[in-house]
DNA sequence: TTATAATATTAGAAAATGCTAATATGGTTA
DNA sequence: TAACCATATTAGCATTTTCTAATATTATAA
């Protein structure tokens, strides 16, 4: 069985992803690579503010980057992300459907 | 795509995963169902302590409860969940693969 | 070189989360 | 009923996370 520093680890992966702004990042990764002036346009957060959460992902192993002249290109590093993030959805769901049917019973 | 709300959503579902003793709770319940009371000689979290990240996973769907007698035994409601610890421990292994080779490069 | 563009870093305030200790609730047993 | 288990709830403090505003860094262009 995996021990308590397992648990540790494994829940600073799920802290990363714990935000609304980092998964909206990770989501317009999908396309592939992108520099940060193209990501920032498409967020409601300071550029500050997304640098950090940039770092953030990028800490956890998440994304990735490197520079192309003055810009900085960042990119999904781990794809399992996506299949966390399709899991999560489907979870809510269920929960979705399972409110809806105590709802019209 | 999804919505803005949608991510809030499931950021909830990945901040509930994202506490080792959460995750820990979710492990001890691989075998089934568990009452609180045998949940708490596994952790080194005071009683009102444990009951609070129950709480917390059940409000997210992750876990579910029925009472027997005086006694509650929670149970995992969505599978999905240990998918998601599975891909996250994949992750971190790949990770530490890769310092591994850089180390020794 | 100076100015400008792109991104990162820092400090500190605000908000959210986690923990402990005390108390409440609900069921059981004497 | 009274005492006792098992679990939940609450209040308040400690810690962590998030955000903003200001500043730093690095690369390019004028």
């Amino acid at each position: 069985m995996m021990s308590n520093m397992a648990n540790q680890l494994v829940s600073n992966v799920f802290k990363a992803l714990a935000h609304p702004t980092r998964l909206k990042i990770i989501k317009l990764l999908i396309v592939g690579e992108l520099c940060v002036c193209d990501i920032l346009p498409n967020l409601d957060s300071e550029q500050s503010n997304t640098s950090q959460h940039l770092t953030i992902l990028k800490n956890q192993g998440i994304v990735e980057s490197r520079k192309d002249g003055a810009k900085v290109i960042y990119s999904v590093k781990n794809k399992e992300v996506y299949d966390m993030i399709a899991l999560a959805e489907s979870l809510i769901l269920k929960q979705m459907e399972e409110t809806k049917s105590q709802l019209t019973r």
